[in-house]
RNA sequence: GGGCGAUUAGCUCAGUUGGUUAGAGCGUUUGCUUUACACGCAAAAUGUCGGGGGUUCGAGUCCCUCAUCGCCCACCA
């Protein structure tokens, strides 16, 4: 291959589409029990079915590939088990909204069966597709295994825990209060509710005695609930009410009477120190109506509108308009005391922008008490690793306080709760895996589980699990969980919790949780902001690799991540430069093919530059896994991105083209050292980059045609840094002493392309003697005419001027006899010091006299004071060039 | 109310167990078609490390305190 067939830049696209396709035909992705080989699983956050990649996807995938092909290169038996979730809700939402616009029709219409029909019908149609999206950013993901959250192995799963938990008595159905999404139309667990701070209004209002003996004054922020109120509660003690108890007031609009009950749950030095009771529609009050044995009254519809419970021109009307009426009728009637305006948190649902309702409803719920216990454990034990680990306290807090959770979902599209009633017998349930064959009219429940009761089994049941499985045998517990903090409770928590109860063993070793995608505002990413960028068009524009190598580059650890697109220009421009780095070698000629493990002869006439250069990949090497190994992926992109720009393309390959140019054994030696180097960056680099490091191993011919890189070993260390601390102190010494060569050239405004002389005074003999080893290297990479060196100081007084720079390896002089005029150039400074020093004294006075910057703008002092910074420093510099001179 | 986190260059962020002169990328300035790369090369400028106090030979780093911002949980008749 001739190297005019490297394009001069990296085009990333028809690269990435060649080799995708090869990696998964040749089934390069598949784990499968292999006794000879150490496991190592991942299995993906399912993404919702209805879902497309997202930049959050792309972080959190892009991590957990570099963790598989790390391991697939270390040797391991790597298996990452992809799959969707069906995301009950949102995806009988979505598909609902779609029946409506496209067809017309709907939920009420079709009917049950027919329905979830057509949901399946619309996610094979549909669904999935940031499965096939995920491929386009390189994820190494086992695919046969992808399986999805309501395929019928992860039906019967979820049949067999609800069973079995029942059987146990941690499952139950009974009459709570839960949270109700007045939009879904359904019941939600507490973490589904987003609570935010609303401004809200706080309503005082007069609740007459029945006896006509006065009024109790009551407040609410939620007049139209007055329906439900069945007490008015004043505290036992309270001096002021407790005479009243076993009284009753007059509902007002209702004129139905109510008890005034004792309770603790009023609070005296609250407000008027009484308190409406709503049993039906406060959690509070539930627990006041439960201890008072009050009536519950419901008085909302499923959709939040008020029912036939409440005066009948309410009867209907929308929550906010009742309010609205509510307390105007409360005016008219003369019992409105006053409104206060507050700011107050409001419980949302999760999906819908409406406010969510707490109400008392009939509900299967699951006691998470005792299945908490060992999940807390394997975390206290260190059994599970939490990384950053501050994110256990957020586990233990809510573990500690764990409630029941609730199950039931009024929605159809999920796992149908395996319960059955008799309607025959009283509604007596059975629970089981199918209709009980016991006599009796016996009706399945309606309600579906909610979505996480199959997610929390994830890690077993994309295993094959309740079967006994080799997947299961070889692959469980898995390695790495890699997911966001903002399902901790959701699904982490519960997913150690169900390891535990139904594998008796942990789900996974360890959870690295990510960062969250911000915009450079720091807002959240949204599609309603139109501030979330389309991950494959930010791949089209800059490359799989690009994206991924930049999104990790930017990401601090344990922080949220602000991004924008320019950012990509990181992995890109890195990638570029990669491949340039390849290029140039290849223009030197083929591959040794010796690259794999240097040869004696060759290790044995390593150039400095040489010692140098391998010796800090092999610390790179080291540190990598060492980062690897703690998660910090961020850490390790850089040191990789150092190496290779810095080190590797600035110094190294600018220190080989001398013996490149020698030619003969110098050149022959080069470029082992290159293809050894080089071999080892891309193997280092390919969980990050995998798609150039790929191609990049091919077009240098280190590879051959039905071979990957994918399964080339992970570099170990060679012991070249150990061996050659030395050479590197001295080396960096070199290229120190260079760098100052070429600023002092810089200073005096003398061309990058101008070959000057300079001198060296070495620091000691034996630091002469690597100067003396290294001239040729020296003149090259100051691109000087002659350097002499030598112990003994520059002499001014016979060759004039020479501004110098001290370094480690000793003194660098410029002489500039014959550059520039040495008297016409002092002149010239002279004449600047004497002008700046006269402005100074000028301005210093002005700024001085008080009347000025007392009444002279704001903005002209600032300037005049910003200018004498500028000129002193000005000055300075040119006192500096002065003594230079002599 | 409880908890967690942040505050370092114009911007986005590194800074490992305290240890020479606090770093990077972007941006800015200057100069470069140097036998890979302008998605590039060379050089340069820029910091009261949020404020205050303390521990220490030594603090960006540890402790206390205050301030501001953000997130989570709980509560709110």
């Amino acid at each position: 291959m001739s190297n005019n067939e490297m394009p001069k830049a990296y085009e990333p696209g028809n690269i990435e589409k060649k080799w995708y396709p090869l990696w998964e035909e040749r089934k390069y992705f598949h784990g499968s029990a292999n006794k000879d080989k150490k496991p190592y699983s991942i299995v993906i956050p399912p993404p919702n079915v209805t879902g497309i990649l997202t930049l959050g996807h792309v972080l959190n995938n892009t991590l957990q590939d570099i963790l598989c092909r790390y391991h697939r290169m270390k040797g391991y038996e790597v298996s990452w088990f992809p799959g969707t979730d069906h995301a009950g809700i949102a995806t009988e939402a979505r598909v609902e909204k779609f029946l409506r616009k496209e067809e017309n029709t709907g939920r009420d219409i079709l009917g049950r069966d027919e329905f979830i029909r057509r949901v399946w019908e619309w996610k094979e149609k549909y669904g999935g597709t940031i499965i096939k999206q995920l491929r386009t950013l390189g994820s190494s993901c086992d695919w046969e295994k992808e399986r999805f959250t309501m395929d019928a192995g992860l039906s019967d799963a979820v049949q067999k825990v609800f069973v079995e938990l029942y059987n146990k008595g941690y499952i139950y159905r009974g009459q709570r209060m839960i949270n109700w999404c007045p939009v879904a139309k359904s019941a939600l667990s507490d973490e589904e509710v987003i609570y935010r701070d609303v401004p809200g209004k706080f309503y005082h209002f007069k609740y007459p005695l029945s006896d006509g003996s006065g009024f109790l004054v009551v407040a609410t922020t939620r007049p139209e609930t007055m329906f439900g109120d069945t007490a008015v509660a004043v505290n036992p003690e309270d001096e002021r009410y407790k005479h009243l108890i076993g009284k009753t007031v007059n509902l007002p609009l209702c004129n139905r009477p109510i008890p005034i009950v004792g309770d603790q749950h009023a609070d005296p030095t609250k407000g008027s120190g009484c308190v409406k009771i709503t049993p039906a529609h406060d959690p509070n009050d539930f627990e006041v109506g439960k201890r008072h044995n009050l009536a519950i009254i419901n008085i909302m519809n499923p959709d939040a509108s008020l029912n036939d419970k409440c005066p009948e021109e309410f009867v209907g009307l929308d929550r906010f308009t009742a309010r609205d009426l509510t307390v105007k009728r409360m005016e008219e009637a003369g019992l409105l005391i006053k409104i206060e305006d507050i700011t107050h948190a409001v419980g949302y649902s999760e999906r819908g922008e409406v406010p969510i309702e707490t109400l008392v409803s009939y509900q299967w719920f699951c006691n998470m008490k005792e299945l908490a216990k060992p999940a807390m454990e394997a975390v206290a034990s260190g059994k599970i690793k939490f990384y950053p680990e501050r994110w256990t306290k957020t586990y233990f807090h809510w573990m500690e306080n764990i409630q029941d959770w609730c199950i039931s979902r009024q929605i159809w599209w999920g796992h149908r709760i395996p319960a059955w009633y008799n309607r025959d017998n009283n509604d007596e349930i059975y629970v089981g895996p199918g209709k009980p064959d016991k006599p009796g009219r016996w009706e399945q429940e309606e309600d579906v589980l909610d979505t996480w009761f199959s997610s929390w089994l994830w890690p077993f049941s994309i295993m094959g699990w309740p079967e006994k499985t080799a997947d299961l045998e070889y692959f469980y517990p898995t390695a790495t969980l890699v997911t966001g903090p903002d399902i901790i409770f959701f699904w982490v928590a519960r997913m150690i919790m169900a390891g535990c109860e139904f594998m008796k063993e942990i789900p996974f070793k360890n959870v690295y949780f990510t960062s969250i995608i911000r915009d450079e505002q720091g807002r959240k990413l949204s599609k309603s902001l139109g501030n979330s960028p389309d991950p494959l068009d930010v791949i089209d524009q800059y490359g799989a690799d690009a994206l991924r190598f930049s999104i990790i580059y930017i990401a601090p650890v344990g922080m949220d991540i602000k991004y924008s697109n320019e950012k990509c220009e990181i992995g890109r421009n890195f990638a570029n430069k990669l491949w340039n780095a390849c290029r140039f070698r290849r223009m030197q000629g083929d591959a040794t093919l010796t690259f794999k493990a240097l040869d004696t002869e060759t290790l044995a006439n390593l150039s400095d530059d040489e010692k140098w250069m391998l010796g800090k990949l092999d610390n790179l090497v080291e540190s990598v896994q060492t980062y690897l190994k703690d998660f910090q992926f961020h850490s390790a992109t850089h040191d990789i991105y150092e190496l290779v720009w810095s080190e590797f393309c600035d110094w190294f390959i600018e220190a080989e083209k001398q013996p490149l140019r020698k030619g003969g054994t110098d050149k022959e030696r080069a470029m082992k050292v290159l293809d050894y180097a080089l071999y080892r960056i891309l193997r280092v680099l390919h969980p990050f980059m995998p798609f150039i490091t790929e191609e990049l191993a091919h077009q240098m011919g280190f590879l051959g045609d039905d071979e990957s890189i994918m399964f080339a070993e992970f570099p170990e260390t060679d012991g070249l840094f150990a061996a050659n601390r030395e050479a590197i102190a001295l080396a960096d010494g070199k290229f120190d002493l260079v760098r100052a060569g070429r600023a002092l050239k810089t200073n005096y405004n003398l061309a990058d392309g101008r070959k000057v002389n300079f001198h060296l005074k070495a620091a000691d003999d034996a630091k002469l003697a690597y100067l003396q080893a290294n001239a040729d290297s020296i003149i090259h990479l100051l691109n000087a005419a002659e350097v002499t060196i030598s112990l003994a100081d520059y002499d001014s007084a016979a060759n004039g001027a020479a501004p110098s720079q001290l370094c480690d390896l000793g003194t660098i002089y410029l002489p500039l006899a014959g550059l520039i005029d040495v008297a016409e150039e002092k002149a010239k400074l002279e004449k600047q010091k004497a002008e700046l020093e006269k402005w100074i004294a000028g301005t210093k006075a002005k700024l001085n006299n008080e009347k000025f910057v007392s009444k002279a703008p704001a903005q002209v002092v600032a300037d005049t004071r910003s200018a004498l910074a500028q000129n002193e420093e000005k000055l300075e510099r040119t006192l500096s060039l002065l003594k230079d001179l002599g």
